[in-house]
Parts: C-alpha cells; structure tokens; sequence
RNA sequence: GGCCCUAUCGUCUAACGGUUAGGACAUCGCCUUUUCAAGGCGGUAAUCAGAGUUCGAUUCUCUGUAGGGUCACCA
C-alpha cells in the first residue's frame, strides 16, 4: 500500500474560518491515522484577491491548533517549492504536454465576447458553456491528435497573453466514487473547456491543483462539497494526461449558526484566531470541529488529539450539512478545561486575572465557573471578583435571611465571631471554618439562617462561592473584620 | 433554469430491513445546598410528505417538497 498523503491548500485571501479549518482538520488527521504524510500548499494564483499577510495568519491559526504539516511553505520539503507562484513553470510544461497532444488551445475570444456568450446561455435559461462557441479551428480535428502551438505564454516575463482553455476530451456523463459520499455523478454539462492559464500566466485553481497533487503524490484529495460539480472537470484532465486521479473525499459543507446557508464570511464566520482570543482552548476547538461531521460510532464526545487521530475514519463522516453550535462548543471547552494539568490551568487563569487576584486559592473557584478563559474578564467586569481585595459595600437589610430578625441575626454574627476568633491564624482553612460554623449552623432552625449572613457579610453578593472558601481566602483578620463591619 | 448533493428531537448525531428510534448540547423538573457554580437523578422532544418493494421500512426505489452547492481569466 502506498504511503498517505493528503493536503491543504487554502488560497491567501484573508483569515480562516472553521469551515477551512475543518477541513486541514480531516486531511490532518486522516494523514497521522495512516501515518502518512500532511501537506500545507499555498495556492496564490489569484493575484487580484490575494490578501498581504494571509499566509502568515493562516500558519498561525493551524500552529495554534497543533494541525502541524510534514511539507509546506516554511519548512520545504521534497516537492518545494509549497507556493504555486513559484512553480509557474511546472504549470507551463503540462500545459505544453496538454497542447502537444491536442487538449488545450488558446482562446482567441475577449473576455467581453465571452461575456457575451455567457449572457446568452443565461437569456436562454441553459447552463453557461463555453465549449458550444468553442472556435471552428479547434473543432477541426477528431480526438487529440491535432495541435495547437501558436499559445504564446510567458509568464516569467509578465507579458499578458491569451489565455489557454482546456479542449475536454470527450463530452460525456462522469460517474465515480467517491470515499464519503459513494457513488457520484454528474451529466455531460459539467465539462466544459475551462481555462488553464489566465492571460496573466498564472495558472487557474482547477488546473493548478491538479498539477500539484499529482507531483506531490497526493493520494486522498478532501474538500468540501462545492466541488462535487466541478469534479469532471478534473476527471477529464486527469484523462486528458493519462493519469489516475487520486481519490477523493467530499466534505459536507458547515451552516452558519442562524440561518441554513453555508458559512463563510460574510455569513458572521469569525477568524479562527477570534476563538483563541476568546480563550478557547485549541484541544476544545479541534474536538468540537472533528465532532462536526464526523463521529466515533460511539458514545464517546470528548477527545485529545490523539484519540481523534486513532478513532478517525473517512467511513464516518457524514452526508448534511452541520450548523455550529456555540452551546456545544462551550461545553466541550469547559470539559477540555476541567482535564487540564493544575500548572497549565494556573498559567490560562492567571493570564487573565489582575496582579491583586492572582491567588492561587481563586483557581478552582473561576475553574468551575467558566466556559472559556475570555469568561474571566466578564466576571471581572461584573465585579464578581472584587470582594477579594476589598470591602464589599452593600445593604443592611441584605443580611437578613428570610424573615429573621435583625437582632437574631446580629447575634449569630457575634456567635460566629467569637468561634472563629478561637481558631489559630496558621489553622484557617476552608475544613476548619466549615467544620466551626457547620456546628453552630445546625443548631439553629435553619443553617440559611447563620450561613447567609456570613455569606454576605463576606461577599456582599447575592451569587458568590460559598463562605468557607471566601474566609479562608480573605484569611483570619479580614473574615473577622467583614463579620465585625456587618454586625 | 440545467446539473449535482442533502433531509432522524431546537442543535450535533446513532441505529446488518425487525430497537419502547439510542447518546450529547440546550431546555425543563427534582436531589444536594446558605446563594451561585459544579455534581447526581429524571422529564419534554425527532424519522419532510406521498406512493411502491417487503411478512415488516428511519433504512431500499420513485415522485413531490424543502434546504444547500455549482454553472468565472475565484478558489
């Protein structure tokens, strides 16, 4: 069996979105499964939408991820280099291999007579195709035989030409398998004499990819389902070339949260890197993009990469198109959160706290309370943090619980000041208070009726941790001093 | 419009043609409890519609409906 080898080839055209992610994500996993090889390939054919900076951004989201390739642009590889700007001459000589044996030609129309043509397809309501104007001169020979070598590209020296378009070998229905989505097929209107190279030089993604896969020795093509209908295309080139196509694996498409169009940018798609702003942790996200669309055919919903990497399987990925659920996506970063090492889960939360509040006793408190790391600084904002460092300001008539009286109240206060006045300042702890004051507390009709007030007394909130913690946080002499104010 | 893909709880999904249609998130209720969080237990909730094949369809076939994709010198 040969050796694995998948790909990711985003173009350089701004941030990436979950749905690109999840992609890498597939081809990552499907790579390390079978321990083969993952590439990362750049394809900036496009150099009108090209965004500056857009490679760097997308290295970083995947690092960030720990979707790590074996070749790409920054680490080489044996078929650098990973840019298809840099490899125009690659293109060049298929290209000329495609016009020596009679599937490719220049096209000696304008884009505005194209344009033309396509308007008329459109008034017509038929489906556009540009091999029905297909000019007389090509249509002259039978087969592959005749040749067209009046193409007069030079894209190293940036001289602008006609384009040369791909003469489809045979107009016919395609039928093929595909990994995730079995049997495919598409009718004959689906080939049509697209363009190899634009005027430019540069070639186009659909004759690119082509080129790069097969030298690359990619043999599991994913992506996503948008081009179940351009798949001929590539069928025919593959055919036109004598070559066997690799095989192929369909993605279903990601909706955006509201509505049912699939997401993209302008439908609300945030860059990946937000989620890590966020404080999203990247073991979270990977799980919950691996979880959507695919499953283990288990109950099982929490992973690490590692079991991701061994339970994956292109059989298991689905057919319909999957909304993202933030919901889902907290729940899963709170589960991966609650598995992290103490010295990590210290490090995340004290990113996110002020120097007064890094106390190490606050951890598990924020831990539980917490879906994402960025959820500290609402708690922060909301002062649910504040009674910590300082004296909580609130109304008398807050410490009363139910309908006990206020003087009943003062005296559990005092009752408790003095308990705790009896405990050593080294013995202050969450089990020595609780174990002191639950004694009082189930003394009296109810222990609300002791515990609220010191509760409050302590946090002046009406939704905090419970009391033990706070003293024992507060330590000795505030505790006592907070008791004291409220009494 | 042509071609193509898809259709199970609100959401993500499971179910060799035979299951009380399972799980998870969300939601609701109860327990735990001084409040919150966390935790435990439980509930509500789905096979798009109509034909056909079959002893028996969520599952296979067809039609309809709905949603999505695609028809670029974009990827």
């Amino acid at each position: 069996m040969n050796k694995v080898v998948t790909r990711f080839a985003p173009s350089p055209t701004g941030f990436m979105h979950v749905g690109g992610i999840r992609t890498a994500l597939y081809a990552y996993l499907w790579a390390k499964k079978n321990k083969g090889s993952f590439i990362l390939r750049i394809e900036d054919t496009d150099k009108e939408r090209e965004i500056e900076g857009s490679i760097e951004h997308i290295i970083k989201s995947l690092k960030w991820l720990g979707i790590n390739w074996d070749e790409g642009p920054d680490i080489g590889g044996s078929h650098a280099p990973y840019i298809q700007s840099k490899r125009l001459n690659l293109y060049k000589k298929y290209a000329e291999i495609l016009i020596e044996k009679g599937f490719a030609y220049p096209d000696p129309y304008t884009e505005e007579e194209v344009g033309i043509f396509r308007d008329k397809a459109e008034l017509a309501r038929k489906p556009f195709l540009y091999r029905e104007n297909r000019p007389a001169s090509t249509n002259s020979s039978l087969g592959g035989s005749e040749k067209f070598n009046v193409w007069d590209a030079c894209p190293s020296s940036g001289g602008v030409t006609k384009p040369l378009r791909f003469k489809v070998p045979e107009i016919k229905s395609y039928k093929w398998n595909d990994l995730v989505y079995g049997g495919l097929s598409a009718g004959p209107e689906a080939l049509d004499d697209f363009i190899l190279i634009k005027s430019d030089g540069y070639p186009t993604y659909n004759f690119a990819h082509i080129i790069d896969d097969i030298e690359m020795g990619v043999t599991h093509v994913m992506r996503g389902q948008e081009f179940i209908s351009s798949t001929p295309k590539f069928l025919s080139v593959y055919e036109a070339l004598n070559i066997k196509p690799p095989l192929f694996a369909t993605l279903p498409p990601i909706m955006a949260t509201d509505g049912k169009k699939k997401l993209s940018k302008r439908d609300g798609a945030k860059d990946i890197l937000e989620y890590k702003n966020e404080g999203y942790l990247p073991s979270a996200l990977v799980n919950f993009l691996a979880l959507l669309g695919w499953n283990p055919g288990d109950d099982r919903e929490i992973f690490t990469e590692d079991e991701l990497i061994k339970a994956f399987d292109i059989s298991r990925i689905g057919h319909s198109g999957a909304q993202i659920n933030m919901e889902k996506l907290d729940w899963i970063n709170k589960e991966h959160i609650k598995k992290l090492p103490k010295e990590e889960l210290k490090n995340k939360i004290f990113e996110y706290l002020p120097e007064n509040l890094k106390i190490e006793k606050l951890i598990p408190i924020i831990a539980e309370r917490i879906s994402k790391f960025g959820d500290i600084k609402e708690m922060i904002n909301n002062g649910e943090l504040d009674f910590f460092y300082k004296q909580p300001e609130y109304s008398k008539d807050k410490l009363i619980f139910k309908n006990i009286s206020a003087d009943k109240i003062s005296s559990n206060l005092k009752e408790i000041l003095s308990a705790l006045e009896k405990i050593n300042e080294n013995d202050f702890t969450v089990e020595n208070i609780k174990n002191i004051l639950m004694k009082i507390a189930e003394k009296k009709g109810s222990r609300g009726e002791l515990l609220h007030p010191v509760r409050f007394a302590l946090s002046g909130l009406d939704k905090s941790p419970d009391p033990f913690v706070i003293a024992e946080i507060l330590g000795k002499n505030e505790t006592l001093s907070r008791i004291q104010k409220a009494i």
